[in-house]
DNA sequence: TTATATACTGTAAAAATATACAGTATAAAT
DNA sequence: ATTTATACTGTATATTTTTACAGTATATAA
């Protein structure tokens, strides 16, 4: 499959995300105003292009005429049995078929970003920040995480729920509960690990 | 959920298998074709009766605006569209189609209990139950509740979402939130409704 | 230096589509 | 006997939408 440009690629993610949300696909001008262009030709012209990769198919004359062929991420099945793990205390790796306790059904994409598995929240390190103990908090594994994001991140054998904040070689995982204190790393003495981030929260009432 | 009549059956099948095959909705005039209607009226009127039974919903002026809702057959398994309401400031009927901001693809019973939508929460007045604004709470719409429940009721017109405690006919509603006060009501003096409780929450980050 | 690909703006017209309105027909309910 | 709900036909129009065409700008490759 060719390789798909950076706008080539916002396109399609656009349509995915309008169908995911409407049920129907966007028409050339829905796309314009998401993303903001300004002619419904610059819509027009994506389209073309990813029609011609294999990435959609267009049903010339129809109206919101667009269908997914090959979608960037897994947006097609849009009801996965998404495990939820346990913060287990130590070392384990976080992803493992034994530390998995159950699997929820839900869309793997029903938050703005997609996810992989659930996190159960062990603990009141992240309370302010509206967090619960056994909320289960939305994973996406990623390594690419920005400052103030919320992070899953082993140091050692240690993985935790925190906010992340680097500068150079220092880390620290900030807590939102002032009865917890910052973790500072110099990651020039000791590793740290970034699993993933958050990108969403449930919870059981 | 209302019962349909055989044509209407035929119709919404066809708006599934349609929406399966090309990956978006079918136009009147395409029903048409596929039923052997002769005037584009016939299926306008069918889809009318499938949006006021629930079935689907219109995006009014949108071509192929149809958006299945709750599938007939096990199209989509357990992955229906739930709808999500905004908690709009005054009077307004809690569940009506103008009011559904968007709809999110999961499991109606991804939670412990049931339930019928999300309700987006505006304000602080839950945030010591780790309940921030955005939030979507959801609601299942009972009016069997207990003390300790977190409910959506309305009093004259305005909807809330507060913690419900009733001692014969005292009626009070308590916030988490220590800057706002308990709402008190003497239920032979004024109504009060309970439209739902929450089951959980998601949130997205 | 000249292509070539990417990435648009702006306009316009033809075609597709939703949707209102005026009817007709039939069976079941009151 | 009359209303009511279901189930359409047929027509017309305003709106939505696709899609072609004529440009502009920029970065990269030949």
């Amino acid at each position: 499959m060719k390789e798909l440009t950076k706008q080539q690629t916002k396109v399609l993610t656009c349509v995915e995300v309008y169908l995911n949300k409407t049920g129907f696909p966007p028409t050339r001008a829905e796309i314009c105003k998401e993303l903001g262009f300004k002619s419904p030709n610059a819509a027009e012209m994506h389209l073309r292009a990813l029609e011609k990769k294999g990435y959609i198919s267009i049903q010339s004359g129809s109206s919101r005429g667009i269908s997914i062929v090959k979608s960037q991420q897994a947006f097609e099945s849009n009801s996965d049995r998404m495990p939820v793990i346990g913060l287990v205390a130590a070392g384990s790796p976080t992803l493992a078929e034994e530390n998995i306790e159950k699997r929820i059904s839900c869309d793997p994409n029903m938050f703005e970003d997609s996810f992989d598995y659930f996190l159960k929240v062990k603990g009141l390190s992240m309370i302010d920040a509206g967090i619960h103990e056994d909320d289960l908090v939305a994973i996406k594994k990623t390594t690419d995480v920005k400052n103030g994001d919320l992070v899953v991140i082993r140091v050692e054998d240690e993985v935790t729920l925190k906010y992340y904040k680097k500068d150079n070689h220092n880390l620290e995982l900030i807590p939102a509960n002032k009865d917890f204190s910052t973790i500072k790393i110099d990651l020039r003495e000791q590793e740290a690990f970034v699993e993933g981030k958050s990108v969403g929260l449930i919870r059981t009432h």
